[in-house]
DNA sequence: AATGAATGAGGTTTCATTCAT
DNA sequence: GATGAATGAAACCTCATTCAT
C-alpha cells in the first residue's frame, strides 16, 4: 500500500477562502479530488489529502459525499455518462456495423483526448474489486461492451449468424481491452495523435471483423474457414 | 482496499515443518505466496496471510526476501519468463509475421491455459503504482509488447516500411491489450477453450495487420486465406 | 457505539415553517427529539437527526438548550416530573402501606402504558455515565426510590421499627428495579397487559414487605387477603 | 459520549517490562481491561486507554484479541461463567422452590460481594445495543432468568399450575431485576453486608412467591386469591 | 432570530516492518 | 537459523460544537 502513495500531500495551492457556498464548495472539492484520483489513483489518494487540497477539513467531505467510494462516484459519475453519451451518439446514425465501429472508437479516442484525466478515472487501475464503486465502474464497462457487441458485432448479415453469444461478448471485451491499452499507452507518451491511435486501432480491427460478420462473401474476395 | 480481503485466512495447512534448508523453504513459501497473490491480489494478501500460508513466520520472510514487493516479484519472476520464453520459442520457428502473430496468441493463450495462476499473477491488477514491482511488471510487459513488434509487426515486407517506431508500439500495447482483456474474460467463465480464444482474437487482427504491413496498398489486393 | 445507530436519519418530516415564536419552536424541537430519543436512546442519536427531525439548523439547538445534555434533560424533565405526579398523587389518599405499594405500582404501570416513549426516555440505557445527565437522572431515580421508601415502607406500624434506613433504601432500590425491568421486559412484547403486570409485581411483593413491616413474626401471624 | 469518558489515561501503572510471553501478556491485558471497563464502562474505555494501561500498543491488542467487542467478550465470559455456575451449584442441591430461590439468590450476591468487577463487567449499562457484545450479553442474562424461572417458579405443585409462560416470565425478569438494582445500590456503597442484601431480597419475594406457586394451601395459611 | 459552513478531536482498525531472544 | 513479541504510521469515519453572516 505504502508504494501507492506520493507522500506529496498537496499543500493547499488555493487561497484558503472559507465559507463558500455549498455549491461552490462540492464543485470545487470534485475538481481537486478529480484531480489527485486522476493523478494518483483511487488507492493513492487519501481523504486527508483531498481534504487538504479543497483547503478543508474531512469531515466536511463526509457530509457532502458520504465517503471515499461515493465521492469517486461523484468525480466518475460525469465522466462515464459523458463517455457512452459520446460514444451512443457517434454510433447512432451510423449504417453498417464497419461504420459504427469506427466511428465508436473514434469517440473513445476524442473523449480520451480531450479529457484525459476523465478518463483516467473511468479507467483507474487501483479501484476496490469490491464494493459501491467496483460494481459502478463494473456497469459502465459492461455497458460500453455491450455497445460494442450490439452495435458492431451483432448487426448480422441476412446470410446468416457466425457467431454466437460468448463469441460476441470475448471479442467485445478483446476490443475494449485494446482500446484500453492503447489509451494508456498513449496517455504515457502522446507520441502519436489521438486520432491516429484510433485510427490505427480501427484499421487493425475492422478488416477482420468485417470478415467475420459479413459471413464471408464479396465477389472479388476468397474469404477461408472462419475460424 | 478494505474490500479486496477474504478474512479466510489461510490457517496454516501446511505442517510446521522446521529446520528446512534454505533453497527448500524458499521454494515452498514461494508455492504458497504464489497461489494466494493469485487468488487475491498483491493488494488483497497480507505477510501475515503468507507467513500463516507457509507455516513459517514473518521475520524468515523478510530474511528471504526482503519486503512484500521483492516476495511478489519473486513469485512473478518465473512467470514472467515463463511467458516470455513461451511465446519467443512459439515464434521462433515461424517465417512470416502472420505465423508469427498466430503462434504468438496460442502461446500466450496457452500458458494463461497451462497455468492460470501464473498468469494471474504477471497480469495482476492491484499492483502498486510506483516502486519496484510496479516497474518490474512495466518491464516485463514491454518485453512482451517488444516481443510481439518486434517478432510481428517489424518483420516487415521488402516493399518498405509504413510504419514508424510509434506506431508500431501504439499496435502492439493494443494487441497485448486485447490478449489481457480476452484472457480476464476468459477466466471469467472459460464459457469456449482457450484455443478458440486466441483464434478468434487471431483472425480478429491479423487482415488488418496483413493489410497494413504489406504496405496498406487495398484497392488491388488479392486477400490470401483468413487466417 | 456505532451498533447504536440507525442511519435511518429521519428526512425531515416537518414542514420546514420558520420564524415561530421561540416558544412554539421549543415545543416542537421537544417532540421531535422527545421521540427520536425514544426510539434509539441518547447515544443512538446525534444533534444532526434531531436537526433534521425538527427541520431546524443545529445552531437553534444549541441557542435554546446549550448542549445534548441539556437538551435530553429537557426531554425528560416532564417525563420525570409527570410520572413522580402520578405516583405521588396515587399514593396519596392510600391509608395502609400495602394500599400505597399497589396504588404506586399500579400507577407506575399505568404511566408505562399510557406513555411508553416517555417512560423510554426515562429509562433509556444508553445514557452517559457521568455528567449533568447522569446526575439528574440520578436525582429523579431517588425520588422515586425515596417515594416508594417514604410512603410504603416507613409507614411503620406502632409496634416499632424493624429496619434501619439503608434497609429500606436497598428494598426501595430493589423494588424500582423490579418494576424496572419488569416494564422493559413488557415493552418487549406486551405479553400481558400492564396492569396484570402490576398486579403481578404486586403480589409478589407485598407479602413480604406486609410481614417486614409489621415486625417480620411469621409463626403465628394471620395473613390476611392476599392484595 | 465526552461525558462518558473520564481523560484520567492510565499513565501505564505497570513497569513497561517488553517482551512477555503471549499467555502472559493476554492475562495482564485481561486484568488491565477487566479493571478499566468495571470502572468506566465498555463505552468509557478506548482501545488507547487499555493499550496505555497495559504498556502496549494497540496493533498488539488487535491482534491478540481481535476488536474491542472481543475483548470485552473475553474479560466477561469468565464472569459469565463463573455466576451462572455458581447460582447453578447453589441451586442443584435444592429440593422446593423456597429453597432454590433462596440459594440462588444467596449465591448472586456472593458473587457479586466477591468479585465486584467481574459483577460490574457483567451488569455494565454501556454497552452497545447490537452486535457481538450485545447478543453475548444477553444469552447470559436470559440463562440466568431461565434458571430463575426454572428452577424457582416452574416447579409447581401438583395441585395446578397458576401460572402460565408469560407471567413466569415476567416474574423472573422482575426478581432479576430486583437483583441487580439492588446489586447496583449495594456497589454504591456498601451500607449493609452483600449476604444481608440477598436475604432481604429473598424475604420480601418469598412470601409471595410461595403463595403464588402453592395455589394458595397450607395449613394455617389462608391465602385469598392470587391476583 | 436563524443559518449554512466548518471544525477539533477522537475512535476503531490495519499492515508492513523490526526488535530481542 | 528462526522466532515470538511488538510497533509506527496511517486510513476511514463520526460527532458535538462553533463561526460568520
Amino acid at each position: 500500500m505504502t508504494s501507492l502513495r506520493h507522500r506529496r500531500r498537496h499543500t493547499s495551492s488555493l487561497p484558503r477562502r472559507s465559507r463558500l457556498p455549498r455549491a461552490e464548495r462540492e464543485r470545487q472539492t470534485l475538481e481537486a479530488a478529480h484531480a489527485l484520483f486522476a493523478e494518483r489513483g483511487y488507492a493513492g489518494v487519501t481523504m486527508d489529502d483531498v481534504a487538504d487540497a479543497v483547503g478543508v477539513t474531512k469531515p466536511l467531505l463526509y457530509k457532502y459525499f458520504g465517503n471515499k467510494e461515493r465521492l469517486y462516484l461523484a468525480c466518475m459519475e460525469p465522466a462515464g455518462k459523458l463517455l457512452t453519451r459520446t460514444v451512443v451518439d457517434a454510433i447512432a446514425p451510423t449504417t453498417t456495423p464497419a461504420d459504427a465501429l469506427r466511428a465508436g472508437l473514434l469517440a473513445f479516442f476524442e473523449f480520451l483526448d480531450t479529457d484525459r484525466d476523465a478518463w483516467r478515472v473511468l479507467f483507474d487501475e487501483t479501484l476496490p474489486v469490491s464494493g459501491e464503486v467496483a460494481q459502478r465502474v463494473a456497469e459502465y464497462r459492461d455497458r460500453i461492451t455491450e455497445l460494442v457487441a450490439t452495435a458492431v458485432l451483432s448487426q448480422l448479415p441476412p446470410s446468416g449468424r457466425v457467431m454466437d453469444r460468448s463469441e460476441v461478448e470475448a471479442l467485445s471485451a478483446a476490443v475494449l481491452g485494446a482500446a484500453e491499452a492503447l489509451g494508456r499507452w498513449w496517455l504515457r507518451g502522446e507520441a502519436i495523435s489521438a486520432r491516429k491511435a484510433a485510427e490505427l486501432l480501427i484499421s487493425t480491427v475492422e478488416p477482420g471483423l468485417r470478415l467475420r460478420t459479413r459471413g464471408g462473401r464479396s465477389s472479388d474476395e476468397t474469404p477461408g474457414k472462419v475460424i
